[in-house]
DNA sequence: GAGTGGTCTAGACCACTCA
DNA sequence: GAGTGGTCTAGACCACTCA
């Protein structure tokens, strides 16, 4: 490859490169879990520096697509990682250290997207769903109800028992059932009175205060792939968030 | 300065760099909103390259602390800037567009820590606290209540006229009057009964639905220097946050 | 000891800003 | 045109991992 011009649309080595090595990532040349070439080899099969190189596997790194380990190698991040468990995990008990919730399934159905949830998803109105309620609970109680509404033309198949194998862990579900990685989430939080059936599955009051998060999930190329609800009894657990 | 030793206590030069600017920073010689001296100039006065001076720079761009423009040069961020409103700010209404509360000051009194406040604050229980309670209004409408808690020791003299000098925009006011720079904020969030006092200001229900925000606000060296709790109204706002 | 990523340097050239 | 940060290269050496 050449050094930069003055184009137009002129875009850096860097960023080519960076565009080249998610390609590989999403063709699945290079699998979670596993290590993709090294800096060298790469800079090879690129035909640039290994300066270029690194600086787009930082900046993919810096995105959390890949995890870095001086003298091991560059590795393709996976969900089934303890590490991930807690990364779009935001509730934590008030007191006590962080603990992952056991999910429950309470139903996995099919829908139909309304037109709200079609631009939400990006999939046309009336396209199918698949619905999945079920409730996370910590020491046997009840935390949150939730509601996952995900396009059915994505997860071909999913049903009650494929969940139940991967104890509820979803996003861990997805990459490995499904090649569907999620990379980013974006979440609306709301305080909110209980309604009737989330009240009665968490053993609260009706009308009392929830936390209600509104989570859009997107994988490569900013696609969204699922959209989520979650009604949280934060009376002893809250939602933590740090900005720098 | 020498390369990098096997000593046991390795620290890469570029850390050791970005701690001379952060020193550079926190007394003073450069101010926010001003530029810091150029890479050249900074390669030689530290005596490294230039490229260690840009690494320990870019991380320091990348933590907020400065902001880079090519072409100009390299900045101290300041909480005046426009750029930076929304920054610490992540409640947004659900429909249309991002607008900037406007803040009516209620209270500014004295107040006491007690062994919890004093915990969070890093302070002696019983030490003198600045108490600011307002309301946060949006076309007129009340949005939130917020309480506000100061160690009296770090904001001297602060009253309700200095606060409406700087119309409760008050990270600017820290900045500005007292040269404290909040760069980081840790909140945990939750949905509670309104109390009150709250439920009255922002004319709605007792008991009914709030999001409760408590936030710890840090300056340099991760040394906390505000306690503030905020208590939404979320009927046609929402709390946002994107995680990658 | 071989292989990985991490740091550091020196130097070239580019994109952008401003006078 | 001078000055700034941004990109890219080539090469040296270091810290860390694993066999």
């Amino acid at each position: 490859m050449s050094a930069p011009d003055s184009s137009p649309a002129f875009k850096p080595l860097y960023q080519q490169i960076k565009i080249l090595i998610t390609q590989s990532l999403i063709s699945g040349e290079w699998r979670p879990g596993e290590a993709i070439p090294s800096e060298i080899e790469l800079a090879n099969r690129y035909n640039v520096s290994q300066g270029t190189v690194r600086k787009a596997i930082n900046e993919l790194a810096d995105e959390n697509l890949l995890i870095r380990h001086q003298g091991k190698g560059t590795f393709v991040a996976s969900h089934t990682e303890e590490r991930r468990k807690f990364h779009f995990m935001r509730i934590a008990p008030d007191q006590g250290r962080q603990v992952y919730p056991d999910g429950e399934l309470l139903a996995c159905r099919r829908g139909k997207a309304d037109s709200v949830m079609a631009r939400l998803l990006e999939i046309n109105t009336g396209a199918t769903l698949v619905v999945v309620t079920r409730v996370m609970k910590v020491e046997g109680r009840p935390l949150a109800w939730e509601e996952v509404r995900l396009p059915a033309a994505l997860f071909k198949g999913l049903n009650a028992s494929r969940i139940n194998e991967f104890s509820c862990r979803l996003y861990s579900m997805f990459e490995s059932a499904y090649g569907v990685r999620i990379l980013q989430v974006a979440e609306q939080i709301k305080a909110v009175p209980a309604p009737a059936e989330a009240a009665q599955v968490l053993g609260v009051p009706e009308h009392s205060p929830l936390l209600n998060i509104d989570r859009l999930a997107y994988t490569f190329g900013d696609k969204p792939v699922e959209w989520r609800r979650t009604l949280c009894d934060t009376r002893e657990f809250h939602y933590m968030n740090k900005i720098v």
